[in-house]
DNA sequence: AATTTATTGTTAATTAATTAACAGCAAAAG
DNA sequence: CTTTTGCTGTTAATTAATTAACAATAAATT
């Protein structure tokens, strides 16, 4: 897989890739060796054919009636979406959410990994979250540009939510996950990622609301 | 606007909305009466377009030069989305993002309520978390009946997300919003999101890596 | 009072995403 | 050895979502 095509790949299947890649491991975990096509779909609450259409467009092939290769294909999934170097991320904000997210991914991608966390609270500063050391935030573009960190978390309380994202564009940071509950802007170069809890708990109150 | 029409609101539309009203919310509490589509667009990083079409989907009309009524606006969007009476929700797993959530949500919205926590850590239980009671794992049918709750948010380490989610579905939940990484199945008539951080930071990673 | 400007509302066009349809074929069954 | 079965890979069709285009018009400007 070349990373010409790479590049036209769908965002709705970039996100697919890896969910499969969880899914998969999980799957190699319990012993599987091979996977069917239907078998990833059940697992995703997708049909079997966008399953094998995603699997198509990143070139890879099954066997037929054996379905496909499960270390194969994480291999290759590895390889679309994981850069060849580490790539570094910071996590401004150690609240309950900062911890949490810290506290879960860590040690989760041999290619990503959380390598600062910032706060202002003192008594968080020079502590340690399973194994990330906790920064001043007035360091920030310091230790970005020290530990080559290229992606940044906010997950401050959302009147801090803008300062913190011009920090971090200052810094030159080149994606920003934000999930506080502000929307930022940010120059073109700079990849955005916003999630909100309350949208996706209104999605499922309005449906089930609508039953 | 008719409950008829509601039911056929795109999916997208319907994320948007919620995400219109909060920021409406925000704009209201500058004192800003009126916006222009342009306006809400920008803030939403999507086009002043889909903005207009969205509010056309759901039958508001703005003045020519003047913009939408941002309190109209507020209340329509309530009357599509919020059900009328309060609907309940419980969130499984009060670790640090059940914590957060909790947190963040409470008192956001009168017609959505978290009304009852759950854990297995005795040091958690009887205790409350932003005026939300945290019980016992074992009384999660029991309560959900008693407290009419028809939404859960699971927030349990993954291992127990099934177990979870089978409880949920035999209490008669309605809807569940899964933001452990393990996907699940459940009955047809009750509605699930699912939510894994991972994904996110996945693509985050992706687009930055391809710059 | 006429003209320009800025904005809405809506239809049409386009693009993106999903699903249907089916040929090809290896393995299993008869 | 022939037929059936069940799965893959792919093209074509469909549906969903977004964007373009523009008429209508109130307000601002000349």
């Amino acid at each position: 897989m070349d990373k010409r095509k790479m590049k036209y790949l769908p965002h709705k299947t970039i996100e697919r890739l890896s969910q499969y890649r969880r899914a998969l491991l999980l799957c190699q975990a319990n012993g599987k060796t091979h996977i069917f096509s239907h078998e990833i779909a059940t697992i995703q609450h997708i049909t079997a054919v966008q399953v094998r259409r995603d699997i198509m467009l990143i070139g890879y092939t099954g066997t037929l009636r054996k379905g496909y290769n499960i270390a194969d294909m994480i291999s290759l999934i590895g390889k679309i979406l994981d850069s060849e170097k580490v790539q570094n991320i910071a996590i401004i904000g150690m609240g309950n959410l900062g911890v949490a997210i810290t506290k879960y991914f860590s040690g989760k991608r041999t290619k990503l990994e959380i390598a600062a966390a910032f706060d202002v609270n003192p008594v968080k500063i020079g502590k340690k979250y399973s194994g990330v050391e906790c920064y001043h935030i007035n360091q920030i573009i310091k230790i970005i540009k020290e530990k080559d960190i290229s992606i940044g978390i906010i997950t401050v309380p959302s009147t801090e939510t803008i300062i913190i994202k011009n920090i971090l564009v200052k810094s030159g940071i080149k994606g920003i996950l934000n999930y506080t509950p502000k929307p930022v802007n940010v120059p073109d170069d700079v990849y955005l990622e916003e999630y909100d809890m309350t949208t996706s708990l209104e999605k499922v109150a309005f449906f089930v609301k609508m039953h």
